[in-house]
DNA sequence: AAGTGGTCTAGACCACTGC
DNA sequence: CAGTGGTCTAGACCACTTT
């Protein structure tokens, strides 16, 4: 049985993904949601207390509460799915597969990975969209050694993360951001204004203590930002 | 006044600073803790809860809430003093104040320090080099409740961050990356070439619950890159 | 059986904003 | 003024673990 609470934040992330809460419009207020829902206050309040955390909402005291602004939002200590993080914000998630493919590593490639040059790499270039609109490209090498199977995945249902987890557990990443001004290439497939700079996120999983996959990602500047509150 | 909840969030922060409780021993429980601190059990429930969500603690229903072993907290975007992350690639930090100021907060600067509008703050733009290239503008804003000094520090001595760090204890912080393009002043300070990006980093600080400090460094995106390894 | 955390309710008081 | 969110209380029932 899922929480009472839980239920509601769901329900008000189908509302905001259907649309009909749209952002910066307001919610309905803890009073009235009580009504219509049959709960108590203080589960509405949390329900509300931890979206408003999570970045999916906005209160202001003695006004109301709203959707945020915010579209993409992102914790960058935490090894995140595309997918969930998308839908967490109650939207809808699709994968456009550009390329996947089998091929020999060269030589920097090849150093990344620890493998001898030559070996067999495979390679997904996915874009990922909210709503229908791009978000970010996800270019990814995987060691075959680790996840056999990676060519027979339909990467439209399942990311790439989501597979890789499965078959070889996380156990360090390695991550470095960037500024950097697209090709011309990557910024078609975001949909990017020309002069518009990109995040690019390289990161380098290990499972085992053997390179599982490296990817770049890259995000556009105007409608990404990587956000997260922590302790130090 | 400080919500119970907050308090009650400081007192077991301290015991944990203190080293009364260690990671991996046991927290009083949440009846323990009704009966010590004189709270209701919904209050201490709170506070227990969101400390588990930000990693602190580690609770297990039946058996107790103990104090989350951490190490798997060092990523890429720690708090880190940009003097020091210089020396320690063993070169020469420079650092040149280009404002220092007490200025009224506007409605959006009161609204990040949760302070009233046209409150005092303390305003200072610096800008950093690494072997006399320039690295980082730091655009800061203090609160002068938390470090009333702060316009008597000679900063091409001393950091802000390591001014602030001796004032006010950090406890919390909350992080925006973005690539964006420079303004022209931020460009001629950091000698970028015109089209080059930036990569923003938007920093907000807390210590006992109050901001301390916010501040936004551009970086020029073909000079640095920000980098982590860590456990998952 | 006793203790733990997980959840939920039905009240309450407060400071604040809008009208 | 009525409405909003922010907080707090004193109960309650539950599933679970330990003794």
């Amino acid at each position: 049985m899922t929480p009472l609470y839980q239920q509601i934040k769901n329900h008000i992330r189908e509302h905001i993904g259907a649309g009909t809460w749209g952002p910066g419009q307001r919610v309905p207020s803890e009073n009235e949601l009580v009504r219509t829902l049959g709960a108590s206050r203080m589960t509405v309040n949390r329900a509300l207390r931890e979206m408003t955390d999570e970045g999916i909402l906005h209160r202001v005291a003695g006004v109301g509460t709203f959707v945020a602004d915010r579209t993409a939002y992102a914790h960058p200590l935490e090894v995140r799915n595309i997918a969930e993080e998308i839908r967490a914000r109650g939207h809808q998630h699709s994968a456009q597969v550009v390329t996947l493919e089998t091929m020999r590593a060269g030589g920097e490639l090849a150093g990344n990975f620890g493998v001898p040059p030559k070996t067999n790499l495979f390679h997904s270039l996915i874009l990922h969209s909210e709503n229908g609109v791009p978000l970010q490209i996800e270019d990814r090498y995987v060691n075959p050694a680790v996840a056999p199977d990676y060519m027979s995945i339909d990467f439209a249902k399942t990311t790439p993360y989501e597979y890789l987890v499965r078959v070889a557990p996380l156990q360090e990443a390695e991550h470095v951001l960037r500024a950097v001004m697209p090709g011309d290439s990557v910024r078609k497939l975001l949909g990017m204004a020309e002069g518009e700079p990109a995040l690019l996120l390289l990161r380098r999983t290990w499972s085992n203590g053997v390179v599982t996959s490296t990817v770049r990602l890259y995000y556009p500047g105007s409608r990404y930002e990587l956000a997260g509150r922590f302790n130090p």
